[in-house]
DNA sequence: TTGTAATATAAGTATATCATTATATACGAA
DNA sequence: TTCGTATATAATGATATACTTATATTACAA
């Protein structure tokens, strides 16, 4: 869910184009001329940052108006922190970790330990 | 400064560590039991969200018990924010990109479109 | 209806990232 | 000081990502 968002941001490209684009709206080709770089490259971040929701267009003649969605981001954020913060066990997809956590054995390195060395078939050490 | 972040959110094993340590602060083993991973994977993810700031840790006896930094993840998502709101005029690193969007040319994208034209040697159209 | 502007997509390549296996290191206990 | 536990790192292979060049698509204008 966040992990697109994240991805999208994770990338020094997309965080100009996302910054030029939170002071006005722009079109492919003027951020290509901006950014001074290629118009499949400028073409190939925007859809990036559209499929993670962070940029919305608006079409006006041969031109695709490019903005920054505001909201979306806060969104995005806002339901991480919600995320972060609530108890692991209220999370669906953390059930069955949450239950390996509270059943941690307090000897789980030595045992992990023990697991490797009966592994170990040869251990050639220098 | 906040890539590092970013990048380091963009990963869904990274993101069930960081919410795993949200939760207790667990050592590398426990969290190679928890999440049913490799040793050397859970470690590498580790130091991923270590260089990111996100993940503390401290040594007891031979283990290194890993926590979440709650604070550092809100500065920067603070920061991030500023940034993305401040105008970006006032951003030094964005000088040069800030005058090529002030001076955009109305007709920037017949000016481009006549340079490929101009360099397009052999258009060979089916 | 055809040409061209504006953008998208495809193909290819180089680099980055993730996972695994194997090995190294660091430190405490015997 | 040696052994074993806990963790880190190296090497390798597979997949993903970013960028370029080339081409396709779409829609307006003549």
């Amino acid at each position: 869910m966040f992990e697109a968002t994240f991805k999208a941001l994770g990338e020094p490209t997309r965080i100009k184009i996302l910054r030029l684009l939170a002071e006005q709206e722009l079109c492919v080709c003027e951020l290509e001329e901006i950014l001074e770089m290629s118009q499949p490259r400028v073409s190939q971040h925007l859809k990036v940052l559209k499929q993670a929701g962070l940029v919305k267009e608006r079409r006006e003649a041969q031109r695709r108006i490019c903005s920054f969605d505001q909201d979306a981001l806060d969104q995005v954020f806002r339901k991480f922190d919600c995320f972060m913060k609530v108890p692991v066990n209220e999370l669906p997809e953390y059930k069955e970790m949450y239950l390996r956590m509270v059943n941690l054995d307090e000897n789980i390195c030595e045992k992990k330990a023990c697991q490797k060395k009966t592994r170990r078939i040869k251990p050639v050490r220098k």
